[in-house]
RNA sequence: GCCGAAGUGGCGGAACUGGUAGACGCGCCUGAUUCAAAAUCAGGUUCCCCGUGAGGGGAGUGGGGGUUCGACUCCCCCCUUCGGCACCA
């Protein structure tokens, strides 16, 4: 397709002496505490026998296999990600107007930020504490019951009865997708025990429920059925007693209720915040916990740590040794990189194919010698692209990361392109290491990428993703073959706005195949008179060629590549009907820079042909006089009461009094306006004229 | 449900901060060239009505209102399609 690569900056991310720097990257994040190990209920691809990140999973099935995704408890390494949620958010004003606003968008909403209040319900009888996360504090005095999620860790903590045990393994069977759907009926399970409410000391029944989620919030949330419809749904089905704390500022609740009332209101029923709006008793009850050491006002973001472990072959070593002795110790430095053996088997088979190799396995401990057991788990491969672009800077340093002075000289990113299916995944990886980079003292810049564009899919004929796999893509071999990378470039970027996703037809690569024949040919045909000299006369045609070369230079800045070549058409048209002479001499010079872009191999060729020295790209970008770019003569429409009625010709550079006169007298003119009293003329220079009577 | 984007000829799409809607291309029609065809070249092509014709009139950017001398463009309501999130408390 004739695309340029500088292939002396190529890097693999694959080898050895790129994941040196991903795993020194690890440990860098270990070291600021941005690292950890836990055990968590993680997304599981039963396919690809590996867990997945929660950006790598949509609609509850696998980024990769499309498989339906189910939880497993293992204990992995997460990247602290939310430690950098609010400038993940905050410094999304430093792309507004430079990222398309949908990323932005996509981004804020992932990232999620939700501001309530903590509130902690007293479990007296076993010394504990259930903390809850509420963005309606207002509500308090209508909890009625606490719900906790199924897989969260204080339950381990409680003696539980048989059937609660039950239900919660039964829960954490169903996958994600049966679990989260909307149609299901909330479950749950009384746990027999009872907290206890920090301001009226009623006893609340706690449940274990699937509707609630434990990796958001504390896991464990209050109930209020009188305000939120979910907890209206499961009070309804277990008999729990609904409690209205909120009435509509003007006016009552006609209980009982059919549905929760979740609109903002006035407290009532709630001692001594009663008569307060919502607003008002939500930081009422935040301060007044805050002061019993009960809570307070408190973030909460949607946002969740990066899982990074992969039970996959592919990817970097996560450069870890677990010891007996010393427990989990990072491997030095100096011993750098952790490489991947040589493995026969990489089919997976629901653990690391590391962990069957045993010289890669078994090692020494770094901190007391003795024997340990290398980390099996490779990370996810989209640690490697969240820092390339520092690497691009300088990629063959062996001594260090990069150079910090040649990194300063390229950084940021001036124009960065990818896919919008990027927007929550490798963009938000990508600035959260750049992020942690930068306060490391590594990375020049906070933000990786000053300016995105997003381009669109190409989609087949049918409109569908083309997929090599399921034979269902335009190969771009063959296509190359048949009509030349040329033809199949313009034909591409003239099927629409690069941003949108376009449909692939047969259909433009006639188009444009006939476009570039008839530059061709009128090139080829008038070699004789081509000039690189600018002609001292002025005329239409140096004006339009000029204008041609203001539209394309602009369109291209802004990505308009199909009303860039639409421009260069017009101007090929022209130049058919235009006599041959100087102009057209400079025209056709001119065209062959400006076609290059599109169509490098005819510009190349078009180049030699004229005459010209070493390749088209490494002349100069065409230049316009801007005193020549507008035509002398323009028309103007005439409008009477906004319709429009006649069209003048008149100097580009005419008089308002003049346009005015020269309107009312024009035949047409007065005949619309006959027997009619004009109340008033609005002249738009350069643009038009209009006429409103009575 | 929430957030966002988009609806323009037969088709892909143009139209800058409100100012000639349909640029450019595909397709189609007519003509030239040709023994014929392909290719190429010239012209036409939003729809409806009147006119043999030159021409004239009307409607028109998903639908309905509004602001304005003037709206594809701005505001309100609705419909449709697509994308994201989705029991986030």
């Amino acid at each position: 397709m004739g695309i340029s690569y500088d292939w002396t900056r190529e890097i693999l991310t694959c080898e050895p002496k790129y994941y040196k720097w991903t795993q020194w990257i690890f440990l860098l994040l270990y070291k600021r505490g941005l690292a950890y190990r836990k055990p968590a209920y993680v997304n599981w691809c039963p396919n690809c026998q590996t867990v997945l990140a929660n950006e790598q999973v949509s609609d509850g099935r696998c980024w990769r296999c499309s498989s339906v995704v189910v939880k497993r408890k293992l204990t992995q390494w997460f990247f602290k990600i939310t430690a950098y949620a609010e400038r993940l958010l905050d410094d999304l004003k430093y792309l507004e107007g430079k990222w398309p606003d949908e990323v932005i968008n996509l981004q804020r909403n992932w990232i999620g930020k939700s501001e309530g209040v903590r509130i902690v319900f007293k479990l007296p009888e076993f010394d504990k504490q259930l903390p809850v996360f509420t963005t309606r504090a207002d509500t308090v005095f209508g909890v009625t019951f606490i719900a906790i999620a199924p897989e969260h860790e204080i339950l381990e903590g409680l003696p539980l009865s048989e059937e609660v045990h039950q239900y919660i393994e039964r829960s954490l069977r169903i996958s994600e997708i049966e679990r989260t759907s909307r149609e299901r009926e909330k479950t749950g399970v009384f746990t027999g025990m009872y907290a206890v409410h920090p301001f009226t000391g009623e006893r609340i029944p706690i449940y274990v429920c699937d509707y609630v989620l434990a990796t958001y919030g504390t896991g464990i949330v209050m109930g209020v059925p009188a305000h939120d419809q979910r907890d209206f749904e499961f009070a309804k089905k277990y008999g729990l007693p609904i409690k209205v704390v909120i009435k509509p500022v003007d006016g009552e609740l006609s209980e009982p209720l059919d549905k929760a009332y979740e609109e903002y209101g006035v407290m009532v029923q709630s001692g001594k915040f009663t008569g307060l709006t919502s607003e008002e008793g939500i930081s009422a009850v935040a301060d007044e916990l805050k002061a019993m050491g009960l809570g307070g006002r408190e973030v909460q973001f949607h946002l969740r740590d990066w899982l990074v472990s992969r039970q996959r072959y592919w990817g970097a070593p996560i450069p870890m040794i677990h010891c007996p002795r010393c427990g989990v110790v990072p491997v030095p430095e100096e011993e750098l990189p952790v490489r991947l053996p040589e493995v026969v088997d990489y089919a997976p088979k629901g653990k690391s194919p590391l962990e069957s190799v045993p010289e890669f396995i078994n090692t020494k401990c770094p901190r007391c010698g003795g024997d340990a057991k290398r980390d099996p788990d490779t990370m996810d491969t989209f640690v490697d692209s969240s820092w390339y672009q520092l690497r691009y800077t300088d990629p063959h340093n062996d001594n260090e990361i990069f150079d910090p002075n040649v990194a300063k000289r390229w950084l940021p990113i001036d124009q960065y392109i990818g896919g919008i299916e990027h927007a929550t995944g490798h963009l938000i990886y990508f600035r959260f290491i750049t992020k942690v980079l930068y306060d490391a003292g590594i990375s020049p810049v906070s933000e990786p990428a000053l300016r995105l564009f997003t381009q669109g899919m190409i989609l087949n004929e049918d409109g569908k993703v083309m997929s090599s796999s399921k034979g269902t893509a335009v190969p771009v071999r063959p296509l190359v073959q048949r009509v030349g990378a040329d033809v199949a470039r313009v034909g591409v970027l003239f099927l629409g706005p690069p941003e949108k996703e376009g449909i692939w037809s047969e259909r433009v690569v006639e188009g444009a195949r006939r476009f570039l024949d008839r530059v061709y040919r009128i090139v080829t045909e008038n070699l004789d008179i081509v000039t690189k000299n600018v002609p001292a006369n002025d005329s239409i045609l140096l004006r339009k060629i000029n204008y041609t070369i203001k539209k394309v230079t602009e369109d291209i800045e802004h990505f308009h590549y199909n009303t860039a070549i639409a421009a260069l058409m017009e101007l090929v048209n022209e130049f058919y009907k235009s006599k041959k002479d100087e102009t057209l001499g400079y025209g056709l010079y001119t065209l062959v820079k400006l076609i290059a872009p599109f169509a490098p191999y005819l510009a190349e060729e078009l180049w030699h042909r004229i005459g010209g020295e070493g390749s088209v790209f490494h002349t100069s970008w065409p230049q316009y006089d801007p005193a020549k770019v507008y035509l002398p003569e323009i028309e103007i429409p005439v409008q009477v009461d906004g319709k429009l009625r006649a069209r003048l010709q008149v100097p580009f550079d005419v008089t308002e009094d003049d346009i005015r006169k020269r309107a009312l007298e024009h035949p047409k003119i007065r005949q619309h306006i006959m027997g009619k009293q004009v109340k008033r003329i609005i002249v738009v220079p350069k643009k038009l004229i209009n006429i409103v009577t009575k």
